[in-house]
DNA sequence: TGTTTTTACATACCACTGGTATGTTAGCTC
DNA sequence: GAGCTAACATACCAGTGGTATGTAAAAACA
């Protein structure tokens, strides 16, 4: 049933997007328009002025939860910045990133169907990859205190950042012997022995 | 236009699975059925009869390009066993790995879009991830050595793969300074010193 | 050999989807 | 207070995945 209440654009807007996460979190992009325009208690035609297609609604969804993540990260990250050990900091960092893998909107959204949805144009040529910026300057904060080589700093960023990514996931499909403290432990170990 | 030729269900199968495959490629999971079997030169009726739903034409689809590549993969590694360095066999299998990451098909079917069209259920609960299955046993055999810690294996399989994961998907984006050669000598330190 | 059953498709059709074209009304401008 | 625009609602459409039904050939069986 279309609200009653007088037009509020960004409350309209901003109950869109809730209903697309939820909707998309457990069903999926197959989620129907319909569907999510019940929940926010409006019309299609609505839907269509504030967003320009399917496509464009997931990918601001995407990219809040993906923000969300990258924000809370760094914070984490920065919050436990010791003196004496660089790698404390983005160990922490990495260890608030797999708490986020267990939320199961950020799993199905961000993790497993996003880059599906928005395509290989979207996904593959552009620069929206947050969670990328984040690692890349975490590995840069450590080329700065010169334990990585520059040259060496993107490669393994993608290194480290696929490495999250697989431990990840395999802790939202409970494989055995992974934990957050196994994975915590190798990365250590693993980002110790960079050079 | 349907095939005028005797019925041969093998090679109609074959014929389906192959246009699927080139559909999936170029258009991702949104290509639709009509254009596959038109390809294909036979009906619906037929698809549908061979085939439960389009989820699974592209499970079958996914799954033959994982166990391709799993194949292939370790053929590259067995090929270049190595007395006094069991990490030879491995790297090598990591290059090959990579270079099946250049292959549209792969990239887009695998990489991209096949976690999600397959969804939660099919690809987070089942042991269809014949990759990790291949890294895994490359992990075991660093395990037979005495070279990792048996309790280690799991984690730092998924890991691995999530390394490689990564690195195939930078890659296949052009990432800047990102190149096999450059992951490959990542991985190297990165695996030798796994413990 | 004749009959029945099953396989391997083709055809016709349907419910539903994302998307569009067209209203309609509240609020702002001047 | 006339005109314009933002913010929706309504009605509709082409195309989709999927199904129900038809049919001919092969295989199984008598």
């Amino acid at each position: 049933m279309p609200r009653s209440r007088t037009r509020n654009a960004p409350e309209t807007r901003a109950a869109i997007l809730e209903a697309a996460r939820q909707r998309f979190a457990s069903e999926g992009f197959d989620a129907s328009l319909s569907s999510i325009v019940a929940d926010a208690g409006i019309t299609k035609g609505a839907l269509f002025h504030h967003f320009e297609n399917k496509q464009a609604l997931y990918l601001e969804v995407w990219t809040n939860l993906q923000t969300d993540m990258a924000r809370d990260t760094q914070k984490a990250a920065l919050a436990n910045r010791s003196p004496d050990d660089p790698y404390q900091a983005i160990l922490a960092g990495c260890r608030r990133y797999l708490e986020w893998t267990t939320r199961p909107d950020f799993q199905r959204i961000v993790l497993i169907e996003g880059r599906g949805v928005l395509g290989m144009t979207e996904w593959m040529s552009n620069e929206r990859d947050v969670g990328r910026e984040v690692v890349r300057s975490a590995i840069g904060y450590l080329v700065q205190r010169g334990l990585i080589a520059d040259d060496r700093a993107s490669t393994l960023s993608v290194i480290v950042q696929g490495a999250l990514h697989g431990a990840g996931l395999a802790l939202a499909r409970n494989i055995d012997g992974v934990t957050v403290d196994s994975i915590c432990c190798a990365l250590d170990s693993m980002l110790r022995q960079m050079k």
